[in-house]
DNA sequence: CTGAAAGCGCTAACAG
DNA sequence: CTGTTAGCGCTTTCAG
């Protein structure tokens, strides 16, 4: 009969073996003879014995658990690369405490604090900043961090993207390469390196062939917000292409031009978005983007946090990750160019 | 100077006090005079002292972590449930564990197996099957868990989800109302209890106007096999409607409608999804649906753990909340339907 | 290889 | 109200 909370120390007494020893059996590292293993084996088997994590992180001082900070899960990226971190941890041994931040640095720093009162090895905040005074905290914890899809001017701190300006530049090349002159930018929220990174590549991208952005408004890496600042761009003197910040505005940039404004996509707008997220292949949206690559991107994220916990390194990493231009048919694609349709 | 991982010693060594006034001071319900709560807050502060909810919780035996099973978050429903459930556990104290399951019984097993090793102090189980022998478990475990968006024949687990027959039968009702005769359905994976309810419903309300379905085939929950439903479904003798057990393979449906068979919706085929994911209101799409809500249900998954967990009730609780029909533009509305339009 | 013993940091009686 | 005293379940020296 199984029971309620079986301990190491019942598992000992029916194998007739001290409670150390059946906490070898159960420790990776450890050395029992093959005997007492499998006495201690049945005798746990038999009563339904599984060690305590929580016990083994107090005495050990590793939980085994890894916080992880998201801002909001609405951008079908997010759910991804949560599911993604969430396997890649589990593979490794290691479990995911999600926490929900609301992207106010009040509420980060609140939200970190009540991470580390659970003593997680590590914490990945994807999509949100750090205050200094936050980073400087998690230092003197002694409790590595790594951003993910986010990069910090702060030197300290270790960060996962793709490689951004590249990929803004990417799109202006391509746009420019369809003929267009008069391009327009819808910026998401202004505070985050990903969005300044995009526009910088773009913006250098169409310096480089002496064109200036034709038009900017902002959408916040919102939905409506983005509805609305297509509206405003679109009132006077639109575009006839428009690169977005990411790939979630640009969806309803797409249904805002269609559907209220009753432009065609890309026959009067060209659109280009950012992340390639699943939605972009719908035949609805069949949308041209820049491919993030979730993968690569969580596993180096994975293997930056392993690293850190096992100190192998203490230096602070950058790491982007290349992601290629997805041509679908949201934008007008340049004669001669080389086919990258999926 | 804030250093690593302070103790409650430390701070009562600071402020003149015991190790258990400080604990006092940090404990909701307990007693402690107002200087000696003073001095504590004062050294607590002054040497950034938090305490460890780990010792916390191997001496109380509340860890205040809810396990959180899920099997895929493709599905934009799923997201949203955890993003609400991890926020509202987050005000109650709670922090949500998460834990991906390939929806394999083995897997679940050997991954609830994992969830309880953490000493969580309850699990959610969303949209996911338990093996009776794991229901079992937990009970013997003396561990809560609530089943969230699937139902199970036994008696004795919790769960909510939304009324799916009832939802079903709505359908059935408006898309009879609507003239629609011909009426095909594809359906989720068949161990889903929603997948069962939803057809049983949608039979039942076509039976009751002596309509049989036209057409049957399987999308499994799946946006690929979904299309590939659609397809077989309408190479012979299409139906002019169709209802699909969840949103997220509706609108696979909708696009292969339109773009791999030239069908216009709702013109020449009706359709109708369930959940009212987010997506259903984008003009691409605007998706006549069953709503799910989800801010309700999982408000009764969180009372109804937090019941389990203070132990106030023992008896299992079904819980079915009502959704209404949101009417969209993918179906044909009926004459002098009342206007539940968004 | 194995058992005894000492805690990890904290809460919960228990006397004062 | 407050300090003292036991542990929670486990890992980890330390002798044998």
């Amino acid at each position: 009969m199984v029971q309620t909370k079986v301990t190491s120390a019942e598992v000992a007494a029916r194998a007739g073996v001290s409670q150390s020893a059946v906490s070898r059996v159960f420790t990776p590292g450890a050395s029992a003879s093959p005997k007492t293993v499998e006495k201690v084996r049945k005798a746990a088997q038999e009563l339904g014995y599984r060690p305590n994590v929580l016990a083994r992180a107090m005495v050990s001082g590793k939980s085994r658990m890894i916080g992880v900070v998201v801002a909001y899960l609405e951008n079908q990226f997010y759910p991804d690369v949560l599911e993604k971190l969430s396997n890649a941890f589990q593979e490794k041994g290691y479990h995911v405490l999600v926490f929900m931040a609301a992207n106010t640095s009040d509420n980060i720093d609140a939200v970190v604090d009540e991470i580390l009162d659970y003593q997680v090895d590590g914490i990945i905040a994807a999509s949100v900043s750090m205050s200094s005074d936050l980073s400087e905290r998690c230092r003197a914890a002694q409790i590595p961090m790594v951003l993910f899809n986010r990069s910090q001017d702060d030197a300290s701190m270790s960060a996962v993207t793709s490689a951004n300006v590249d990929g803004g530049r990417k799109v202006a090349e391509f746009l420019l390469a369809g003929g267009h002159r008069k391009i327009g930018y819808i910026a998401g929220w202004e505070g985050a390196s990903t969005q300044r990174d995009r526009e910088t590549g773009f913006v250098d991208g169409l310096a480089s062939a002496g064109v200036k952005l034709y038009a900017r408004t902002v959408g916040n890496f919102h939905m409506d917000q983005a509805r609305a600042a297509t509206l405003e761009m679109f009132a006077t003197d639109p575009p006839d292409a428009v690169f977005v910040a990411n790939d979630h505005m640009a969806l309803a940039v797409m249904d805002t031009l269609r559907f209220e404004l009753g432009l065609r996509v890309p026959e009067d707008v060209s659109v280009v978005g950012y992340d390639d997220v699943a939605m972009c292949a719908w035949p609805s949206y069949n949308l041209t983007t820049v491919r993030q690559p979730a993968n690569r991107m969580v596993a180096e994220t994975v293997n930056v946090m392993l690293s850190k916990i096992q100190n192998i390194e203490t230096i602070p990493r950058k790491i982007e990750i290349d992601g290629p231009l997805i041509v679908r048919g949201s934008a007008r694609i340049p004669k001669g160019w080389p086919d990258e349709g999926i």
